[in-house]
DNA sequence: CTGAAAGCGCTAACAT
DNA sequence: ATGTTAGCGCTTTCAG
């Protein structure tokens, strides 16, 4: 009677191949893992190494290799992914670096941190050789990264929200488009234009209230008083800075356009007004900015950000720096790039309401 | 004149931090990266190690600790992220284990496979010690697990096409939301109900379609004749599918409603529906499934499934499965779970309109 | 063409 | 209480 077979618990390795093809480890390693410089081998030792690997179920470990390698070909994405609503930002962003990961071999591992200032203790952890570089989602970190970043540390960020010294980084035009957006409903005849912004601290949020104001100015129009709100950038902090307002401006007409710093915030907006009953546009124009899935499928006007192609790009940079950093030339570490936007049309913008309409 | 200073190519190790502070490697380890089992540190040399550490900004290695542990602590998610649409189950699904993940101290890769038949190539390679286990999100691979997954490759499934023997699974009810939906709308009073099913092959797609035969069967009411449809899981699928349809069947009654299997369907189906001027639900009732971010900002009443919750237990099981791997106890490895799912009223439902209306 | 030896950074087991 | 040895699975010299 044999002993019950106990299941192997391990995978084969190049030794248990090696051993059962009748050569060296090392002549399986070069037949299966690619090439070794002048290595050589046989036509027969290949085959049997290729049967014996067959048999065993040989496959390569990683970890072991990339101990050698100091490489993993995996790629880190941080950002601050799940908060009470899902991120549709970062899913079309994460789409465009999966694509681009995709196409040169490298995996992607996420990681969720809770907030930013957790971050600058948690990131450092996660250069600890499992990924090989990190690309940051709208980190709000302002220590330059060689306060808080290990060295050799390639990262690039994306919407920053304060560039990184030492980190390129890559944005969109916040403020032009912003400008876009609200010279859009000057054009169209809105005075009253509500700004639904993003939070304080965030610099895209105020680059696009900057956009907002110039675009007053430019048309030599003055700004409606107070038409300024902050909030989240999600649908919930639309919802609940609009209310009070509305109520703070009783009896005054309604805004004739809201310009939300967000789809999201959009979104908020747009459940309030019609749960008061407003119809969009014809009381109300309203115009959001991402131009994520829920404006393409709430037919939402926005203005159009090049989310998929941020993270394309973020991965290719990221690429050019491991390379730079494991062949030892200077990377390109301070670049900022930034990418243009555009407005897209769609059905929630019309010219000034016919009848007067004021907040109830 | 002193060298060129150059940047030291690669991070300390243990040995250096040992060297730093007058010790071994192992001492360095012992107090650096927890428990060593029985040895105990003077207060001193523990002073130096840290100090040494602090200096030469000591991060461990975590391959080099995975070679040894053959534990990456990190969890692979293996699905069709981005097709041409940007995918909220996904996301939602994506959430829920990131939260699970996040507080079991596990990291998640995410592996981007194109479709199915290449999956069963490309997975066996994310086993090689880079992960710890694999959740296959919506897998279609009918071929027993033992076929093609590495031995010792714990993995779960979340809404597999069909039960992968040697795999446990994690669905939600689908048959049993398809008849909840489409009982309601019976109940409403529609009879002519369009399903606008997804895609054959699909056994989720089957089972809620005979959700809805079933419906009609308990009320003891024959379905209306061709008025199943199926298509992709996707909104482009829902817009695609519907046209034809409704061109065929001209001058025919609008149906009273449709139930869609996804939201995403759903979705497209709408957007024809409004393109041809009629609206919802005041013409035509729309129900879809899945209860994603769309449905909750486009107000669609759905039968919701709980993708958040549905994440966190395939983290659940999937760490439960590692555990019992790495301890050689047997898992319960072909155990299925059935998560119940609800009616979501929003804004898409009504009962029968008032007037004829034939399609044009 | 092939094998032996050393080492990637870490930890477990066994000395001291 | 601390150091030494060996080895995780792989690759890269360097000899044969």
């Amino acid at each position: 009677m044999s002993e019950q077979p106990t299941r192997p618990r391990r995978a084969a390795t190049l030794a248990d191949v090696g051993r059962e093809a009748g050569v060296s480890a090392m002549a399986a390693s070069a037949v299966l893992n690619g090439v070794s410089t002048s290595t050589r081998i046989s036509k027969e030792t290949r085959e049997r190494v290729l049967a014996a690997a067959e048999k065993l179920r040989y496959r390569p470990n990683r970890t072991a290799r990339a101990l050698v390698d100091r490489r993993m070909n995996a790629l880190g994405l941080v950002g601050i992914l799940s908060g009470d609503e899902p991120n549709l930002y970062f899913l079309e962003v994460f789409d465009g670096i999966m694509q681009a990961a995709g196409a040169r071999g490298q995996n992607v591992t996420v990681f969720n941190v809770g907030n930013w200032v957790d971050a600058r203790r948690l990131v450092p952890e996660y250069c600890d050789g499992r990924i090989d570089g990190l690309i940051m989602l709208a980190p709000m970190i302002d220590a330059p990264a060689s306060e808080w970043l290990p060295e050799h540390a390639p990262a690039v960020t994306v919407h920053a929200n304060r560039a990184v010294p030492g980190v390129p980084g890559l944005q969109s035009d916040d403020e032009g488009g912003a400008f876009l957006a609200v010279s859009h409903l000057l054009r169209l005849g809105h005075r009253r234009i509500l700004h639904v912004g993003g939070p304080e601290g965030s610099t895209g949020a105020d680059l696009r209230q900057q956009g907002y104001e110039r675009a007053f100015r430019e048309a030599g129009i003055t700004p409606p008083p107070d038409h300024v709100l902050r909030c989240p950038f999600t649908a919930e902090g639309g919802r609940t800075v609009l209310e009070p307002w509305l109520l703070r401006h009783r009896g005054e007409p309604l805004p004739e356009a809201i310009f939300a710093a967000s789809d999201a915030i959009a979104l908020g907006c747009m459940e309030r007004l019609q749960a008061r009953g407003y119809r969009i546009p014809e009381d109300i124009a309203l115009i959001g900015f991402d131009n994520t899935l829920f404006a393409r499928a709430a037919r939402l006007s926005t203005v159009a950000q090049p989310l998929g192609k941020l993270g394309r790009m973020a991965v290719e940079m990221l690429l050019a720096l491991i390379d730079a950093e494991q062949t030892r030339q200077p990377g390109a570490e301070d670049r900022e790039v930034v990418l243009g936007t555009e407005l897209v049309e769609r059905a929630t913008l019309a010219g000034p309401r016919a009848a007067e309409l004021l907040i109830a």
